[in-house]
DNA sequence: GCATTTTTGAGGTGCGTACCTCAAAACCAT
DNA sequence: ATGGTTTTGAGGTACGCACCTCAAAAATGC
C-alpha cells in the first residue's frame, strides 16, 4: 500500500500536524525538523494523494482564456477546444472560460487584467502581443496569486511566465524547407501573404522562412510580404497585381493563421504552372484545401493540445506542482493530404 | 458551488442510498426511479467528483506494458517514457510496469495473459501481433475484468479493444508523398529496407507507400523489399548488392522502427547523387541523422503521447468513464531538421 | 388480503488530506 | 533559573463519495 501522511509522521518521529506543516510549507517548523520529514518522504517514497488533497481543499479552479475578439476559423477552432476541455476537466474541478479582448489595445488589456482577483480567478491564459503594459499587469497578477501563461502569441523575454505555443521562427523555417523541397528545383518568386506583418508571429515565421530559402535555395526569390489587413478588396487587388508583375511565381507562403482570405484570391489567379502553396493552421477550410490538392502542406499546432496544456500548466502552478515538460511541449506539425 | 450527491438526492426526491445505487449502477432500483435520478443529474448538471470517488474507493491501479524483448532504440525510448509517465501518474494512484515478451510466440503470450488476475493487474497494453491465440486471451481477460488495449502493433479487426497507435497504411502513404516530392522529378529506383516484412506494420506501410508512388510518381520504381532480419552481415551484403545492381537509386525508405542498422550500411555506399532517405521513428540516432542531413525526413509517432494515452484509456475504462477521443488520437508526425 | 419479494430510506464508516485550536514542550536570551 | 518565544503534539472537523447494514415501505404474486 502507498504510504500516507500517518506513515510519514511515524517514520519521521513527528506528529501529523508537523507533517502537514512541512508538506504545505507553513511556518513554525524548525529547519532540523523539516529536514527530518523530507528524509522520511524520500525514504518511504511518499507521494501526496492529490485526490484527497483537492477534496480536503474543497476548491474548484476557474481559468480564463483571453482571446482576440476577431473570430477567424482558427480562433473558432480554439474556442471549440476550450469547450471540449471544459467537459473533460470538469471531473478535476476545473472550469475554463473565454474572454474576448481587443489584442491591439494593450492599455485596455492591462486594465482588464488588473480587475481580476484571486477569489474569482485562479489562472489566465493570455493570447496577446507582449507589451510593457501587459507585462507589468501580468507581474502584478502573479503577486496577487493569480497564475498566468502566454498563449500562442510569442514568448516574452520574461522567463517567469510559461509560454504555451510553438517557436514561430522554427515554424517558418519548416515552411521554408518544404517550399524549397517541394518546388523541385524550379526557379522563381515566392509570394508571402500575411494579414499584417505587425503581428509578431508572422514576422518571426517570415524570418525563419527566408533564412532557409536564402541559405539553401538560391534559385528562389522571396518577394516583400503582402498585407491584406483582413480586407477582401485590398487582398484581391494586391494579389492580382503581384501575379501580373511576376510571371514566375513558384510558391505562395501564408504565415498568418487566417489563410482563407489570401487563398481564395490566390486560387482565383490563372497561372501556367500551379505554385506550391504552404499555409499555417488546420481549419475546416485549410483541411479541405489540403484534401483537394489546392494546398500542398500545412504547418500546424494542435489546438486541443494547446488548450489542455495551458490548463494543465495553470493547474500545476496553482499547487506549485511539478510540470512534465515533455508533455507540454507543443510541436510544429506538418500536415500533408496523407496524414491529415 | 458544484452540486453534490446530496443535492441530487434532494432534487430527485430520493435518498442518498438510492442516488448511490444509480450512480454506481447497482441493482435493486426501479427503472422509474433510475430515470428520476438521471433527470436530476441532467437538470443540476451534476458531475461526479472524481477525486472524492477514487479516494473513497481507495483503489490504486496497476497497468502493464507488454513490450517485445528485443531492445532497439525505439523500444528503449518507449520504456523511458513509461518510467516518466510513472512519476507523472503517481499522484493519480496509477503504476505502470514493463513486461518483456517474445512477440514471435503467440502461445507463450496467451499463457502469460492467462496468468493475470484482476487482484494484481487492472489493465494491460499489449504490443504484439494479433493472433487467434492472443485475441482469445484478450477476450478472456476482459471477461475477468482486466482491461486491455492494443499498443502500437496493428489494430485487430476486433472492435472491442482499443488501439493506441497510428494508421500504418497512412504513415506509409505519407512517406511515399514525401519521397515523391523530395526527389524533384528525378527518375530512378526506390530501395525499401525492412527488418522483416512479416511485421504487419512494415507491410502496411509499404502498401501505403507504393500506392502513392505508383499513382503520382511514375518515374520512380519501388524495388522489392530487402529484409535485414536484424543481422548486420546480411544487411551489408544485400544493401551493397542492391546499390551495385542499380546505379539509379533515387531514394531509400526504411519502414521498420529500427533504422540504425540499415542506415549505417546505406550511408556507407558511394553514390553519384545522394538518394532521398526517409525513415520512421525518432531515436537519438535518427534524430542525429536528420540534424546532419543524412536523413531527409522522419515519420514518427510521439512515444510519450502513446504511453500516456494508453494509460489514460485503461484508466478510463476501469471506471467505464468517457474517453476524449480527440486527445487520444495518435498523429502521424513528419519531422524535418527544422521542426525536430 | 395475505405472504413474499423487491425497492427504498436512514444511518454509519472510512478514504487521505487540509486546516483549525489549544496546550505542552522545547528552545532562547538574560 | 526565569520568563518569553518558538516549535510541536493531540485532537478535532470537513471534504464528496463508496459501500455496508438493517429496517421500513412498496410492489408483486397468488
Amino acid at each position: 500500500m502507498r504510504p500516507t501522511t500517518k506513515d510519514l509522521a511515524q517514520a519521521a518521529g513527528v506528529s501529523l500536524a508537523t507533517v502537514d506543516r512541512v508538506l504545505n510549507d507553513r511556518s513554525g517548523v524548525r529547519k532540523h525538523t523539516v529536514a527530518r520529514v523530507n528524509e522520511a518522504i524520500e525514504k518511504l517514497g511518499f507521494t501526496r494523494n492529490l485526490a484527497a488533497a483537492s477534496l480536503a481543499r474543497g476548491k474548484d479552479f476557474r481559468f480564463l482564456f483571453l482571446l482576440p475578439r476577431r473570430g477567424d476559423l482558427f480562433l473558432q477552432g480554439l474556442m471549440a477546444q476550450i469547450t471540449e476541455a471544459n467537459t473533460a476537466f470538469a471531473a478535476d474541478m476545473i472550469r475554463a472560460e473565454v474572454v474576448p479582448i481587443s489584442d491591439d489595445d494593450p492599455h485596455k488589456i492591462a486594465q482588464l487584467l488588473a480587475s481580476y482577483t484571486p477569489e474569482r480567478v485562479d489562472g489566465i491564459a493570455i493570447m496577446a502581443p507582449e507589451t510593457p503594459q501587459t507585462r507589468d499587469a501580468k507581474a502584478r497578477l502573479i503577486e496577487r496569486g493569480i497564475e498566468t501563461v502566454s498563449f500562442i502569441s510569442g514568448p516574452g523575454t520574461s522567463d517567469d511566465v510559461h509560454f504555451v505555443g510553438i517557436d514561430n521562427h522554427a515554424a517558418g523555417a519548416t515552411a521554408g524547407r518544404l517550399m524549397g523541397r517541394f518546388s523541385s528545383g524550379r526557379a522563381g518568386k515566392i509570394l508571402v501573404i500575411a494579414e499584417t506583418m505587425l503581428a509578431r508571429d508572422s514576422l518571426e515565421r517570415r524570418l525563419g522562412f527566408d533564412e532557409v530559402i536564402n541559405a539553401d535555395y538560391p534559385h528562389l526569390t522571396v518577394l516583400p510580404s503582402l498585407e491584406t489587413y483582413g480586407d477582401s478588396d485590398r487582398a484581391a487587388r494586391i494579389i492580382s497585381a503581384s501575379f501580373a508583375n511576376h510571371r514566375d511565381i513558384a510558391g505562395v507562403y501564408i504565415p498568418s493563421s487566417e489563410s482563407r482570405l489570401p487563398l481564395t484570391h490566390v486560387l482565383g489567379q490563372s497561372v501556367v504552372q500551379k505554385p506550391v502553396i504552404i499555409a499555417h493552421e488546420r481549419t475546416p477550410y485549410s483541411e479541405e484545401g489540403l484534401r483537394s490538392h489546392q494546398i500542398d502542406a500545412l504547418i500546424t499546432q494542435d489546438t486541443g493540445h494547446l488548450v489542455r496544456s495551458a490548463i494543465r500548466i495553470l493547474r500545476a502552478r496553482c499547487d506549485r506542482r511539478h510540470i512534465l515538460a515533455s508533455q507540454e511541449r507543443i510541436r510544429i506539425e506538418i500536415l500533408l493530404k496523407e496524414n491529415i
